[in-house]
RNA sequence: GGGAAGAUACCGAAGCGGUCAAACGGGGCAGACUGUAAAUCUGUUGGCUCAGCCUUCGUAGGUUCGAAUCCUGCUCUUCCCA
């Protein structure tokens, strides 16, 4: 994998840069819809490359794993060839799921135990069979097995936590360089920043992960309760030391203006569920602002979804998606999420459009503005 | 024509003398959702000059300190027998 720094913003960390794997280039900043269970849920992957325009999504180790089966993945020939997704994907290596399955799961040096959110049996994950289930999957990148903890830890926890983060980063590189490739194209490992809302940790979680040559990092354990305020400055901490010349994906984040803000600070690429699962639970975001399908106020309006979107959804009416939202109409939860997975591709291109032409910061600001109201 | 059961808020449906402006479900309205245990969850749903008051359980009377709950007439609905 290589990464080619093109452009910085003037005024700003925002960069643009190309990304090439052996699925293809990706052009930073970008988007990552995600898709958890191997499906970014309700979009086929025709779409979400010819309609949305994504140019990487992800899928989650831990979901894989407990079903169908890394056996079933592995016979599939990898994730790629089971979803029939030819681009490059992302795997998340379960990490955040031991964070979000709390009481079901059980940390010690060696690794999580935890139960199936599906049928309560037990299992293990370490930072080296984690490793090995996402060499089977096959993902493009892999994400180092990590603890997220929550946006209120306080300081003691946030700092074992992020040493044991850091013993495990060891031992997943370790791992992963005496492992190959399954299916003959390269993977790259991610390690991820950890530290909570304390500058300190970030700065030594950093200094930490540059000990290993990676192809890119990330920064997780943001946007998980702490406060906005507190994920800008934690995202300023991380990319103002991390390595110019490799990409920096800060995980989980975010609504249409954590992403400008994000890109602001320095951050290549994003992932989120909001513009899928909000949209199916009927929010759509749109460059004039946020819309809740499900008012009343729609319930007559027969003009587009989206008069500037950039997908053949967006002319669909109002009236008629607020009708299949209220309906519970399957097409009601795709098209929203098709909607607003485009409209964030939409966001990042154009940022991107805008760091070359030296318009960033001016364009950033105007957009932030508009983003956030409520129509 | 005879008999039986029933009429409760937007709809369905509990309640069968006081703790009932009335359970519960649906529908309506609004809110939440950030490396997806989420096509999910939460709030609200008679009116008002809102820690109180007013109107409401088919309708008109009655019994009672007190009635959605008991009694009588009427209206309507469903079922059974002719």
């Amino acid at each position: 994998m290589q990464f080619e720094l093109q452009k910085t913003a003037d005024n700003s960390r925002a960069r643009a840069g190309v990304l090439t794997t052996d699925h293809g280039t990706i052009e930073t900043p970008i988007f990552m819809p995600v898709g958890t269970a191997g499906s970014v849920k309700g979009i086929h992957t025709r779409d979400i490359k010819e309609d949305i325009k994504a140019e990487i999504i992800l899928g989650n180790t831990y979901h894989l794993y407990l079903r169908p089966g890394i056996d079933v993945i592995e016979k599939a020939g990898g994730l790629h060839k089971f979803n029939r997704w030819d681009k490059p994907i992302l795997t998340d290596s379960g990490g955040f799921q031991v964070f979000s399955l709390g009481d079901i799961r059980k940390l010690s040096e060696e690794g999580a135990r935890f139960q199936s959110h599906i049928d309560g049996s037990y299992h293990m994950f370490t930072p080296e069979n984690v490793m090995d289930i996402q060499r089977t999957i096959g993902a493009d990148i892999i994400m180092a097995f990590d603890e997220c903890t929550p946006g209120d830890a306080d300081y003691d926890y946030a700092k074992r936590s992020l040493e044991l983060t850091q013993r495990w980063l060891e031992r997943c590189f370790k791992q992963f360089n005496s492992t190959e490739p399954k299916y003959g194209y390269s993977q790259s490992l991610f390690p991820i920043v950890q530290g909570n809302t304390f500058t300190d940790l970030r700065k030594a979680a950093v200094a930490n992960v540059k000990n290993f040559d990676a192809d890119g990092y990330a920064i997780g354990g943001l946007s998980v309760g702490e406060t906005e305020q507190e994920m800008y400055e934690m995202t300023e901490v991380c990319t103002a030391d991390l390595p110019e010349n490799k990409p920096r994906y800060l995980m989980g984040v975010g609504t249409p203006v954590n992403i400008l803000e994000g890109i602001h600070r320095g951050i290549d690429m994003f992932d989120c569920v909001m513009p899928t699962r909000n949209g199916r639970n009927g929010m759509l975001f749109t460059s004039e602002g946020i819309l809740n399908m499900r008012n009343k106020k729609w319930e007559n309006d027969h003009s587009p979804i989206d008069e500037n979107g950039t997908s053949f959804v967006d002319q669909y009416s109002k009236a008629y998606l607020r009708h299949l939202i209220i309906s519970n109409e399957m097409l009601g939860a795709q098209i929203a999420s098709q909607h607003n997975l485009a409209f964030y591709l939409w966001l990042v291109k154009t940022a991107r459009e805008k760091i070359q032409s030296g318009e960033f910061v001016s364009w950033k600001n105007e957009m932030v503005l508009k983003l956030k109201q409520r129509l």
